[in-house]
DNA sequence: CGGTTAATGTTGCTCACAGCAACTATCGAA
DNA sequence: TTCGATAGTTGCTGTGAGCAACATTAACCG
C-alpha cells in the first residue's frame, strides 16, 4: 500500500540505504508517546477518577523518589512550574499527597505522598497495569545506556 | 542533592544493578518529547506564523510522502480523525494544501501540498532548522534498527 | 542595617491537542 | 432499495503547555 511513496530526494541527505527504518523509527516515537499517555490514563483513573493524568505521573515521582519540592519536580519532570503547581493542588485535595511547609524555608513546600496513595501505586503497579518504568527496568543497564545514547542525540541542541 | 533518593525497594524488580539509565531513561524520554514540540513549534512557525504544530506535521507529511487522504493521515501520524480534519482545514485556509475531490470515491479527498508549501517546507529544512526526521537520517541502518527495537518493546500491549 | 536580586509557588490567561459522539454524505453489498 | 460500513465535519470537554504577573521569603552586598 505505501509501497514507493516517497516522493523524489526531498531530503537530500546521504542516506545509507533506501530505509524502512526511518518511517519505522519515526512511527514509534509516535507510539511511544501515544501508547505512554494512554497507560497512564488508565492508571491514573485506577487510582482515582479524577485523577490527571500528569498529577499521577508526579504521584508516582514522590512514591518512588520520595518527598520532594515542586522545583524538584520541574526538574525531574520537566514541566513547567504553573502546570505542576495545580497538579500537587489536585493531589492534595484528593488526599494522595500532603504538603507541609519546609523547615528552613517557609518558601518551599515539602511533598509527601501518603501512606494510602503509595499503597495504591503499588497495587496499581502489581495489576500489571504496566508502565514504561517498569518496563525499562526489565532491560539490562547496556540496552538502557544504548537507549540514552540515542535519545540523547536525538535531543542534542545541534549537532554539525 | 538527589543523593540516595529511591524509597526501598517499591519495584521489587530484576534491576541488574542501581541504575542510573533508568532516571536517565525516563528524563530522556521527556526531553525527546518536549524538544520535538519545540522544534515543531519554531518550524511551523517559521513557515507561517499561524500554522499550528500538528498541522505542520501533517504538511511534512504531505511533502514527504505525496498526497494522501485523511483516513492515511490517521494512520500514518495516529491522530483521530477530528483533530486531523480541523488541521486539514488550516492548511487550506493558509494556501498551503489543496483539497480535490477523489475521482473514484466523492466522500475522499485528495489533500495535495501547494508547491509554494514544499518549498517553504524544504527551505525551512536546509536552514538548518534541523528536525528528528533529518537526525534519524544520520545514523546508520544498524541504529535506527536498535532504536526501532528498544520503543518497539517500550510500546509493546504487553511482554509477560 | 536596608535595599536589591533571586528563588519558590500561585494564579490568570491563551493556545494546542486529544478524543468521543453525533451527524452528513457516499459507497458497497445483500 | 435498504442496510451497514466508510470518509469527513463539527460540537463538546478535558488535559496540558507555557508565559506573565504576583506574593512571599531568602540570600547577597554595600
Amino acid at each position: 500500500m505505501t509501497g514507493g511513496g516517497r516522493a523524489a530526494g526531498v531530503t537530500d541527505l546521504p542516506t545509507d540505504l533506501p530505509d524502512e527504518t526511518m518511517v519505522a523509527a519515526e512511527q514509534q516515537i509516535g507510539l511511544l508517546f501515544r501508547t505512554a499517555m494512554q497507560r497512564w490514563k488508565e492508571q491514573a483513573a485506577s487510582i482515582h477518577p479524577d485523577l490527571a493524568p500528569k498529577a499521577f505521573a508526579v504521584l508516582r515521582t514522590l512514591v518512588d523518589d520520595g518527598p520532594a519540592q515542586a522545583r524538584d519536580l520541574v526538574t525531574r519532570l520537566g514541566t513547567d512550574k504553573s502546570v505542576l503547581s495545580r497538579q500537587i493542588t489536585s493531589l492534595e485535595r484528593l488526599g494522595l499527597i500532603e504538603r507541609e511547609v519546609d523547615e528552613h524555608d517557609a518558601r518551599a513546600r515539602r511533598l509527601v505522598a501518603t501512606p494510602a496513595a503509595a499503597a495504591r501505586v503499588t497495587r496499581v503497579r502489581a495489576a500489571r497495569h504496566d508502565d514504561v518504568r517498569r518496563r525499562l527496568a526489565a532491560w539490562t543497564r547496556e540496552e538502557r545506556a544504548v537507549f540514552v545514547d540515542l535519545l540523547g542525540r536525538l535531543t542534542a541542541p545541534d549537532d554539525a
